[in-house]
Parts: C-alpha cells; structure tokens; sequence
DNA sequence: AATGAATGAGTATTCATTCAT
DNA sequence: GATGAATGAATACTCATTCAT
C-alpha cells in the first residue's frame, strides 16, 4: 500500500508479499527477539530489499500491528472453533485451556513474536504502543466464560476476575516454557492445569 | 568501581553513585522499556552526564546485571524471611505466594525493571546475555517446596513441576496487572490463588 | 557490498563509491594520520554522510584493510612488471630499487597511508590487526631475489638476509623525506642506493 | 608542575615523580602503541590516579614531548661517547653505526616509544606536533659526518646527502626487525651494514 | 513493482582534561 | 601532593525511513 493511494483495495500480489513478509517478522521476532528483528533483518529473511518492506507496509508500526492482529485473529478463530458449541461452561472452560495451549504449542514462534511485539513496541513517548486502553479483551472473554458458569450455577462462588487472570497467567507463561525447557511436557502441563480449574471452580458440596 | 582499578573495595560514595544509577535505570526501564532506556536516558534521569554512567560501571551490561542481581537477591530475602521457619508445607506455599505476590506490588518498577533485562539483554551473538544454562532457579526452588509437601503426604499426587509453572505463572502475570489495570485487586487475587493452589495441593480424601 | 547481502558481484556504481571513498580515506591518512582519519572525517572528504562508508563497507576494518590490499597490489604489480623479463639477478635487483622507488614518488599518499595503517590499526586485544603472523613477504621476496644472485655466482659472499632488512630500511625511509623534507632529491638518492647496493653484492675478485 | 607555578625549579621528588610516569609512558606505548596508550593506562602502569599525570605534566604533550626529548638526549650522548675522540672518518662512521644499532638494541622501548610519538602525535590541526620545522638535526649531523670524510679525501666522492638517509633507514628499520622478528640477528646485521658502508664510501682506486 | 542509495538521529563507549577536596 | 569525581566531545556503528530511478 503507498501512502499516495489510499483505501484502494489490495492485489492478490500485495497481500502474499504482505503475508510472506509477516512470516518473515515472525521468524525474526521467534529468533532474535525484538531488538534483533530490525527491517534488514526481516528484509533480507523474505529475500527482499529494505525498500520492499516499506513499500508495502506504512512502517515498522504497521507491520508488527499486521502480525499481531493477525495471529490474534488466527487463535482466537481456532479457540471459537474448539468450544464453539458447547453448552456445559466446565467442558467451554476446558476446551479453552485445551485448545490455548494445542494454538501455542503448534504456534509457538507466531505467539513468541506477539509477546514481543506487545511486550516492546513502543510509541515516541515511551509508552506500549499496542497496548489497548481500556479492558483487555481476551481477559474480558475468558471472564465472561467464568461468569457464565457462575451465573448458571455450574462454578462455584469464585472471583471470576481473579481466576481470569489466574488462568492466563498459567496459559501465557506455558510459551516461555516451551522454548527454552525442552523437559517440558505440555500434555501434562495441560491435564494439570484443567484438573486445577476443574477443582477450584467446582461448588461447594 | 572504575574500570582501571580493579578488585578495590567501593568507597560509600561510589555506592550511593552506584545505588542512584540503579534506582534511575530501574526507573527508565519500568517507564520505558528496555529499548528506551539508553545510557543517556538513564544519565538524564540522574542529573548526570553520560560519561558517569560509564565511570561508575563497566559497561551497560554490568549496570543491568547489577539491578538484575541485587532485586533478585531483595525478592529472594523477603520471601525467604516470610517463609523462614514455617514447618507445615502448606503453610510454607501459602507464604511463598503472599510473599511474591507482595514482593511484587511494593516493588513494582524493580520487577519491571527485571522482566524487561531478562527478556530483551542480549549477548553480541543474540542470544540472552542473562539467560541461566541450565534449570531455571526460581522454578526448581519452588518445585522442591512442592515435592517436599507430596513426599510427607501432605500433599496429594500433583505434577510437582507442572504446579510450580502454573504457580509461576500466576505470580509473574500479577505484574503486568498492577501496572496498566487500575481495577485489578491484589489482595483478592492473592487470597484466590491461595485458594486454587491450596485445593489443588489438597490430598484425595 | 551491503553487509546484508553477500557474495553478490558488485555493480559498478558500487565498485566507483569504494574507490571513491578508498582515496578519501587514502587522503586522509597520508595528511592526518591515523588517528585524524575518522570515519566522519572521511565521509567529509566525500562529500557524503557517515552512513554512506558503513554503507559500502562492512566497517573501518574492511575499508583499512582493502586500502592496504590495493595498494600492495598495485605496488607488486608494478614492481613485478619492472623486472619481469630480466634475468641478470644485478638487473633486477636495480630494477627492484627503482621500480620501488620510483612507485614509492608516484603514489606517495597511498603509501603514506599504508604506512599509517600497518603500524597502526589495532584488533580489540590490542595486537596491530594487519600483521602478518609469520615470515614479512615483502622482505622475503627481496631475501629470494638476492640469494638467487648468490647461488648463481653472480653475487658475493653477503648475508642475504642481512641485506635484504638494510635495503627495504633504505627504500622505506624514502617516503619520510618526500613528504617533508623538499629538497629530497629522489633522482640522486635512486642512484646512490642502486650504486650501493651494486658495490656491495659485487663478488669479491 | 602545576600550572600555577611556572618557572619554579622542580624538586627532587617531582623529578623522581616525573621520571617513573615517563618510564610507564614508554612501557605503554612500546607494548600497546600510541592509540592504546591512555593517560589511564600510564596512571596504571604507574600505580597512581590519573590526576596525578596531569598534576607532574601540563598536558599529555608535555609528557610525550619530554619522552621524545630525554631518549633523544640519551641516545645523543651513548653516540658521542663511542665517537667522541676518534680522528679518522671511517672509524668514526663504523662507531656511529655500532654505537646506534647497539642503543637501539639496549633501549628497544625506548626507541619504540619515541617512534609511536614522533609518527603519531598530531596538533588539532593534523600536522605531526614533534616534527622539527627545518631540517632534521639527526640526518644533518650524520650528513657532516660523511662530509667531513670527503673533505678530507678519506672517503670517495658519494653523495654525502643520499648516503645519510641511507644509513638512517638502514639503522631506524632494524627496531622493527628487533620486535617482532626473533630470528633477526643483531650483530650480523651490524657487520654487514658496517662493511656496506666501508665499501660505499673507500674512495675509487 | 522493486531497488539501490543515502540520510540523520541515535547507540554504547573512550578519553583528556578540570576541579574541589 | 594526590585523589576521586565529573564532563563533554569524539569514536564506530545501527537503523528506520525516504526517494529517484
């Protein structure tokens, strides 16, 4: 897209270059990290000249955004999909984690270079520059699902914020484990981590 | 600590210098991010020029292992303190997750500082300079806390090591909440995951 | 040469910008030293951004290094020319004398600037980088041509070695008087060091 | 000598002062050369702070150029006594030759120092600061050596000039043969430059 | 549609020098 | 006499961006 022509609809051409170069700035971000991912870096990955990269992106900015929007989307399609229509919120809730942390494990350099976009992309000012203002919305999702389960009386009488934050916590913190720990087992990761949830939302008898 | 005069013991000047640095770069780290927080910013920040930041510590990289190192230590201190002479294994987990779960919010720019270090400092060769070799410390010390509660069956059968990830994972995720989410609430959350982990540890009756 | 993109042939506009800023940097070197000839300094002399010499050049390491090569090359080149056919080992011994010298007067800057980088330019661990670890190959190339004279008869008795150390001493001293001392008359000094040298390889008779 | 305070006679100790930093200077710069030799490293060499440098020399010139001055003066007079009452030319050319090459031998750093400062010392402008502006009082008096001899008929009808800084470079080289090429052999160096020399300047029979 | 070329601001680091104590 | 502390300019090098071709 160059920026002397506006909302014009993008080639077919346009979009594999765009999606070869994303592909390109997430094995980078998976391997360097991003400080190392610079424009050359990705650029000479794709095979391409630095000029290519700008060519079809505004910027870095726009860039990284694309990739973080985009593998955002691809998980949570594959997370709709895997509990999409059930009813019980204990099997929702497990299909959740279950299919979390299947999306993380199968991909994990597209999760490694979200959390480093998010993690580091940073406006002029200093601050977050992917950082959404006001409420997390995959935290707000995974609170909804909760409170779904409170409300029908399925869950017990927990914190649904608190046990939101808990979980993502136990889901995000499974990618750094996965690079970097090669005795991790994510298959027992997971059972614990469901039999964990399954018991603290479990009511009171 | 000049680097021309090596092995000598530091003045109290040059540690209060040391200290001021420290206290400044921890700040533009938890502000700015790792990337925003060069030497200059740092020497801004104190009032100083560049080249004291430079007179007082080798190299950027001995000024990030420092901070690195002496929060690590303040955060190991408190925790050990608060768990020191506890017997019961309960007891002692329910002291280390309060223990870090405050350690964070009273420190909250020290652990930034730190997450931001051991994520994003990298050796020339683009690996992570701070990156220890083997087995993770912090998630062995808190595995074996685990084990030692299942081996005098004070615990049931939980996966010691995947418990101490989840826990792991609750805690860290804790930071990023405290800053950016006004409405997040500590001390429910604390008493929730004392909850979680306290049933999931629970012996099968 | 981008250092993104290697072992690509490189284009003449390419090749034309090194060699550009080759001389420049030659330039510097002969009139400023060592020391002087900063990267800035000789983008200056370009007439070109800092940014352009680590554009065309890998760093100052590559741009020295391939000064002190081109010019060798072309120093060898010439001298080889000089004496090619001869076969008297007396006539290519002058030839050598004068084809340096006279090299040594027509390229006076480039072998200033030789001088300059050969004696000056460090590695990190402080040993001079361009230092060849063994034998000097300059000085034994003139040991070889003086004992191929010995072992024909057509020269006495001498040291090899010895005189091979005292000539390159008498040819490198020239450049200091040329730049300097203007009354360095180079036609005379040509002279009495070919008749010198003469006197002295003559066979005792 | 402080700034403060010009004209004052030195005393003992400041002279005693003065001296060491001057020999650590020399040490400095024959082991890491000109560039590696910081006021830092000589302060450390010398076991002092780098104040005190500046304290007992106005400047790092003023250091430099009192190095270059007292190895100069030394070197003078070791000459002048091995030469001082022979009438004949000859032994007067075959002991200025054994006198230089056996001081350069004796006081290898020395000479290495005074080349590192002579071939690198620049003022701002560029232009080598320790170059004396008319006629260099080293090659002038070796020329009126030779002179002296063919004026008297002693020596043959060389080119008195020419023959001098033939000579100079034959001697200035062997400093780089000492260093860094162990097999270089002093002594038959010296006999084949001596006889060299005899041979080029016996008058024609 | 793509490239090569160039820029300029920014990076960490080094160093001679100054100065109060 | 001597030191520790601080400065500010200079160093090589990196990088996102722009632009003519």
């Amino acid at each position: 897209m160059r920026s002397d022509e506006m909302d014009r609809p993008r080639t077919f051409t346009e979009e594999a270059r765009r999606a070869q170069i994303m592909r390109c700035a997430i094995e980078a971000l998976a391997e360097l990290g991003f400080s190392g991912s610079s424009l050359a870096e990705i650029a000479r990955r794709a095979g391409v000249s630095k000029g290519v990269v700008s060519y079809y992106f505004a910027g870095k900015d726009e860039l990284l955004g694309q990739v973080l929007f985009d593998v955002y989307a691809r998980a949570g399609a594959a997370i709709a999909e895997r509990i999409g229509h059930a009813n019980d919120p204990a099997v929702v809730i497990r299909g959740y984690l279950e299919a979390n942390l299947s999306f993380l494990a199968e991909n994990l350099a597209d999760i490694r270079a979200v959390v480093e976009i998010a993690a580091n992309a940073r406006s002029p000012d200093g601050s977050l520059r992917f950082a959404v203002p006001g409420e997390d919305p995959v935290l707000a999702h995974l609170q909804s699902l909760l409170q779904a389960g409170k409300d029908t009386g399925r869950f017990g009488e927990v914190d649904s914020r608190s046990m939101a934050v808990l979980i993502r916590g136990a889901i995000d913190t499974a990618s750094g484990r996965l690079v970097g720990d090669p005795a991790f087992d994510l298959e027992a990761y997971t059972r614990q981590l469901v039999d964990v949830v399954d018991l603290a939302l479990r009511p009171a008898t």
